[in-house]
DNA sequence: AGCTTGAGTTTAATTTTAGATACTCAGCCA
DNA sequence: TGGCTGAGTATCTAAAATTAAACTCAAGCT
């Protein structure tokens, strides 16, 4: 019996397939990142942009769209704020990545990783990720607490603290 | 002066702003797992299912969409079609993950792990991934290619072998 | 021969996004 | 005082995605 049949033993319901989805975190996560332009604005941050023509330049998006997403990337804390200001001019705002916001860089480098492996032109990557103090480049793995390496086939997903059921009324 | 820098030292253009985004392995990335309802089928065959059936109960997804969605991911090479057959009923397909598919369990972690710190219920999150042999816990961290742990601040991204201007016709 | 089931397809209505365009607004400078 | 600039807003149209609901289709069973 596994970890997901022992949470449910008697009722006729299966708690893989009847589980309450709504507090999944990849959902929640998605609800946030999953826009359209959302993950390439934080991509541009992490090359290195931080301006509203900035981002209106590279990415080409629609100004009304772009100040959505900033907004939104703003309240839910993944950006901040600051002021810049240009000689001879007045004071306009910035936009700099939070350590909530760094801690979305494993995601998106597991995105950057997949396309480089399967989608790149022949050439390879149109950038690279390297460690800053040797050079070396960087990649995502999945590791145990312990510090094991773990290969996609030996994780085991088993019901948490918030697991539940749908309820079936 | 910076790696970007270097590759455009003459023109008045600036490589970060300017630079041709339309082969971003990210952007790549998204336009396959970028639609609405495609990670969280994948998330339910990591969790364990397979069947058409399994996937519209789990997810509460239009069949359209789902037909959709796994028709593609089977094009992409994610998942493979197998058959399977219950007694007394015929053969029907079933959708396995291929390795090609297993090897964005690292950007998927990513977003499980982001929504397990940032937006989980209070007592936790509803899933758990553990490694099989040792029963502690995954997570995924960035590392260099020398195995050193990586802080996302210390990631460089410089221009890679496929980098190019916009052209400016 | 007709009923049932799982796995879809079709259709049509609704909702959401995207995108273009024009407009605003605050301060700096001449 | 008037023009310029960066950072937005507002408005509208077109395109795309989402959804529910009804329909199809091929075995297996009775």
């Amino acid at each position: 019996m596994d970890a997901w049949t022992e949470v449910l033993q008697d009722t006729g319901m299966d708690p893989r397939l009847d589980r309450d989805t709504s507090n999944c975190s990849i959902a929640r996560t998605l609800e946030i990142v999953g826009e359209k332009w959302t993950i390439l604005i934080l991509r541009e941050v992490w090359y290195g942009s931080s301006r509203f023509s900035d981002f209106e330049r590279v990415l080409g998006c629609p100004r009304n769209l772009l100040a959505t997403r900033l907004r939104m990337l703003v309240e839910e804390g993944i950006l901040a704020t600051e002021t810049y200001k240009e000689p001879g001019s007045r004071s306009r705002p910035k936009y700099v990545i939070t350590p909530k916001g760094m801690d979305l860089v494993p995601a998106v480098m597991g995105l950057l990783q997949w396309g480089d492996r399967y989608r790149a032109d022949p050439e390879g990557p149109a950038v690279l990720a390297r460690h800053r103090e040797c050079g070396a480049r960087v990649d995502v793995q999945v590791r145990c607490e312990r510090g094991h390496p773990v290969q996609a086939k030996d994780i085991e997903s088993v019901p948490g603290p918030a697991f539940r059921l749908r309820s079936s009324e």
